[in-house]
DNA sequence: CATGAATGAGTCTTCATTCAT
DNA sequence: AATGAATGAAGACTCATTCAT
């Protein structure tokens, strides 16, 4: 939330201006547990009201309807999640490989243990169907830029192979949500950015002994 | 899949009991192409009626409710990639495992080449909040346990590291997984089963040079 | 069912005349225990036709809709109490009028105890709402009217008070179902016939000591 | 009764309290009209919901579902007239048996003339089938108590024979509810309290000269 | 004739959205 | 600006009736 203050705060508005964010930003944050309860279909716009302490109402004047509450509470997780990807890839792409990408892994299973619930839910909106005007781009599909860009470092510096190249990144995406999936059907409550490790691992060698 | 075969043999029924059979039959692939295009939580029984060609009142002679329609299309889907990988693994467990797991993974790319929309919403099970009575055990629940064995015999034969072998059923999942999940992002039209061995190299060398 | 049989029976068709009459009567009683059992707008078409062992279609031939089916059962049962009711009446009709007034009321009594349970639905049917084109007349129409002119015998014959006879009709009938009523408050089983010594008395000399 | 008088005194809730108040009685009231008119089963909610001048979403903001409106109905009912039993017979307790047995057929009366067409149906309640979890006792349940009570006085008062007495409430709620058939029958709309007296005079002397 | 699957109009109920207070 | 009652379109499901076999 600390996070949300600093991008571009420092008064940027008036009070009232504050308040407003504020309450925006409680909106946002109980539309993310009810749809992580209910899913995004099964969320009535009643219940995150409720869950916000406001009237439907006062939702309704925050976010125009249901759908663009659903897009701005995902581009928010979005921005941060990319932020964060962008900052290790930032910081990393001068020093040694094995470092960025062990970074890069533990700053997605560590936003992973962030948002559990919403992040699998938006993790799968490729076919989430939201219906209506704004087709917007996914989640994952960041994600998967971010670990393209990635990959070409770790190429770049005659780590990776070259030639299975282009299917790296969905593999340590899909990788990463593998470990995420395992840990929900095994009702594993520690953190995944502890299996940060045994991940690069898999993706740089494999599981050949 | 044998069941379908058996239709017209044996007279394994009345000539009724066919055509139930087939009118059940047509209203499940219908509702695979509904749901798969408007999602679980969008499309509409009477759409799924429409598009099988069949009245409302059809559809609910053959299934209970909109709930039960998704179950029986779903754990279709579940029993038929299930028999194929069991198979595989019950063939190839004596040969080399590098083919095993080639099968394997060839298998799973098929199956979802064969279904890809319905596939990707079913891998998604997970978190596609089917309310009510029968919770059921997810379509990737039993295709883990697969990659499981199928692990656990790498380990046996020597193949795979022992050590991350817990990680390695969900990681291959992942990978594959990632491997459709690119393919509907970059809107390739390919078949996934083409990516096998570029699976399966990555899968036991990972992605080293 | 003797009864019906009666009824112009002689072999007054071919043999299939009787195989029909038999399997309209089977309808009509699966019908009464139905409606008995759900109500009149709760007993299902199909739940009758099960009952009766018959197929829907079949039902459909002997009674034109649902309506008529509703109709022909009332019409049987109010014909079989208002001929019972007719022949004590005319065999009474000379007689002394306590002993006439008792035969009457047992009567009545003991059809409502032949078919209590459909009896107390029909006693309700000038509220029923039966829809549709054919307004008939009630049951409990039928039935005060028979009452009336037991009433009147009684006037005639000097035993009843002659000011408030047009009232009395409606007494005795309501008395009657009141008696029925209390049976299914105190969830008596026993049969409604006995009271019919108890119900005269009241009729003739009231509750007073 | 009292409540509904008391609609505007002391602010007994907000404003907004007392609109819902409102809002709630001019449904009932509706659906009062539109039972009577359709009975319990042909009414339908659109049709509640329009001749309250209100929209289907409105009744349900009111009223869980169509059965709870329903029950809701006759509760009212029922208290109201219960309640006016109730009095007639405290306040009659101590005096003559022939006023309070004529005020207590007066009062049923009286309700019924207020509320014929529900009233009507009520009292068949037994019969209606009100299928659904909160198995309530009857309207006519709850008036046959009060005259039990009533005619428990009359014995202990000497008035009424003790040997019948058990029989005597049903009868006389019978009685008084023949008045109501009969002048449904006949299409009669002077009010039935009119028949008091004649009610009164049968009841305690009967129908013999 | 009997059968019972197919039909689809008719209902109940939900819930996103609006708007008067 | 906040409230939450009112709205009514939309959707799941039922069941009387038909008709091909």
């Amino acid at each position: 939330m600390s996070h949300e203050m600093s991008i571009g705060s420092l008064g940027e508005g008036s009070l009232k201006e504050r308040f407003r964010e504020t309450a925006r930003l409680a909106i946002l944050d109980a539309a993310e547990r009810v749809f992580a309860a209910q899913g995004f279909d099964g969320a009535r716009v009643d219940d995150i009201a409720a869950a916000a302490g406001v009237s439907v109402g006062t939702l309704y004047n925050y976010f125009g309807d249901r759908q663009q509450l659903l897009i701005a509470l995902l581009d928010r997780r979005r921005q941060e999640v990319v932020a964060r990807l962008d900052e290790v890839l930032r910081e990393g792409q001068d020093g040694p490989f094995p470092q960025l990408i062990e970074h890069f892994v533990r700053a997605f299973l560590g936003h992973f243990d962030d948002h559990r619930p919403l992040f699998q839910l938006a993790m799968e909106e490729e076919t989430s169907h939201l219906r209506g005007a704004t087709r917007r781009k996914s989640v994952i599909h960041d994600i998967v830029r971010r670990a393209e860009r990635l990959v070409h470092l770790g190429v770049g510096k005659g780590v990776l192979r070259a030639d299975d190249a282009a299917q790296f990144s969905a593999f340590l995406v899909g990788t990463m949500r593998g470990a995420a999936v395992r840990a929900k059907l095994e009702r594993r409550l520690e953190p995944l950015e502890q299996l940060a490790p045994t991940v690069v691992r898999f993706f740089l060698t494999g599981a050949q002994r």
